[in-house]
DNA sequence: CTGAAAGCGCTAACAT
DNA sequence: ATGTTAGCGCTTTCAG
């Protein structure tokens, strides 16, 4: 912030008028002489005049900021909800804030406090996997910020959500291994403190008992990511031999494709030998050998809604009624992993 | 920005002191009593106050907050490269205003006038690949404003720069296609108007040189988005088979595996038949089939890097001359494909 | 040891 | 049609 920066107040200086006259004839006020606009209009673009966002937001108490807390950028998921809420954001005259928590909850309480000492009007969460207490956050909304969880929400606090229905996307993936065929099914689940991990849990298993399997607990293993397959392979080759595991439902799509491709350094055969399926839907399960069945997660449109519910609270400030929760119901996308 | 936020004056009034008596209680200035210290930090505490950033910013005519402008957050490599800056940028106190240019020019005129409005202390920036004209920086950085470029850089204006030596990279890769037995060598390139496709170009087409093999134009190929391969799926099939192509070097990675799979859509067989070579190693790599041999690119560095050279010039104001371009080499990294 | 006053850049009543 | 003034929240001379 170097001082190279022209101000209202330099323009006024140079053109012998007040900063008052100056700021109105920029905004096309009614008052001023046609004459003094187009004066202070052209020297404006000459000099290359930009109002200093700062002392706007510090004046009008509107910062046009909104704060996005986000677990990890490098998400495909993730980076598609940025770029919807960014979309609709930049349409309406609003700026984002992104911050990245990295799974961290240190770091998610640090960046809630950033938001707010920068006065952002409102914020966009979606909560870390190691965050337990939501007091930050709590704080936050009491003190009246407006804010919208999406698809890692948090239940405690009574907000707008975006969220997917992890349930049903779950009840469909494992119905899907069913009619496939398989029968002795291992989730390879996340932690169940997530909501996500919960509901995609919970649908696998309802997905079951409407077949009469009988749910095995040994075939629900907490693993979640590309790593938690490396360090689990041992273990997991084992159950499947042990259990006869003849189908895969995972999280998501990296821990699919590491346990594809895990059982095929085990020589087995997808989708002869096992069937593999995940959850989201990346540009990863297109990659993937063979490609990846999921179900779709559609996170520009997760994104999208959440701005659009938030942009709906600035608009309507004061109304902290109604409080609505958009559920997006994710769709199969068969390849050719099942 | 509802204005439910504690005010230093509110607490001066409240506590009966002035405003100043405040602030300086709360940054532990020598002068004030020590009773007095205690009393208004405990109150601070207790009604959870934080100074707002706006103000200070404005005051301090410096915002601790550094803008960059990417291309695209959902390629790994510039996620990482957000990370990097991430990193270092919250250690020394600074914030991060990240803009995503959607590879699209006006966007990037319009995020690099939003990071100058803000008053960010400085720029990070890598140009999106459609951004010809760069006087929209040019003008930021005449102006006096810090900035770093990245990886795509703008070579008219002499700032700092961190890039990879992206001709050594497509040299490595393509002498090592050479090594493998590849004679008649396809390339997927860039746009030549970048730095980074014409740099690619070249290493390529002195590798060959370097072995005495003639380089045919009929084997480069603007091609450089998975998208791109599918719309010229038949001439580059065809290409290959006419030209008895043994031996591909994409300009990065997505598209080197876009190549593989239409490869094998058409019965080719990886490595044998033909050989591919990609650029960055992001974590698609792995999970390609076959894994794919690609050059590693590294992004956290590449940001911690720029970053750290951006803070070298925040901390020195005035001192422009010393402009230094840091290079980074990238490294084979050997899987199936080749 | 504490307070009053000015100012960062801008706007909007309230003059004139 | 234009200027004066006050104030957004904060710090920092300068005065006491």
């Amino acid at each position: 912030m170097k001082s190279n920066h022209v101000t209202l107040k330099d323009i006024a200086r140079i053109l012998e008028l007040s900063p008052s006259t100056v700021s109105r004839a920029l905004k096309d006020h009614p008052d001023i002489n046609e004459e003094t606009k187009r004066l202070v209009k052209t020297f404006a673009e000459k000099v290359n005049y930009r109002p200093n966002a700062l002392a706007l937001s510090l004046r009008r108490q509107k910062t046009n900021t909104i704060g996005l807390i986000i677990p990890e950028i490098v998400h495909h998921f993730f980076s598609s909800v940025i770029s919807g809420i960014e979309d609709l954001a930049y349409g309406e005259g609003y700026n984002v804030m992104i911050c990245q928590s990295n799974e961290n909850y240190q770091r998610e309480v640090i960046d809630t406090q950033a938001l707010i000492d920068h006065r952002v009007d409102g914020i966009l969460v979606s909560v870390s996997k190691t965050t337990k207490d939501f007091s930050h956050l709590k704080t936050a909304h009491e003190n009246g910020i407006p804010m919208v969880f999406f698809d890692r929400i948090c239940e405690d606090i009574l907000t707008d959500r975006v969220i997917t229905d992890d349930f049903k996307g779950a009840h469909i993936a494992t119905s899907h291994l069913i009619d496939r065929g398989c029968r002795n099914i291992l989730h390879l689940a996340a932690p169940q403190h997530l909501i996500i991990g919960s509901q995609r849990k919970e649908g696998y298993i309802k997905a079951l008992q409407d077949r009469n399997i009988p749910v095995d607990e040994d075939l629900i293993v907490k693993c979640d990511t590309r790593e938690y397959v490396a360090s689990l392979r041992e273990h997991l080759l084992k159950l499947i031999k042990e259990k006869k595991v003849t189908g895969i439902f995972a999280v998501n799509d990296s821990t699919a494709i590491a346990a594809m491709q895990a059982l095929q350094s085990a020589d087995y055969k997808i989708p002869d030998d096992i069937k593999v399926i995940g959850f989201g839907d990346g540009p990863n399960a297109e990659i993937a050998y063979p490609p990846l069945t999921t179900v779709e997660q559609k996170g520009y449109e997760t994104g999208r809604e959440a701005m659009r519910l938030l942009l709906q609270r600035l608009e309507n400030p004061g109304i902290e009624i109604n409080y609505s929760t958009k559920v997006l119901t994710p769709t199969l996308k068969q390849r050719q992993s099942t």
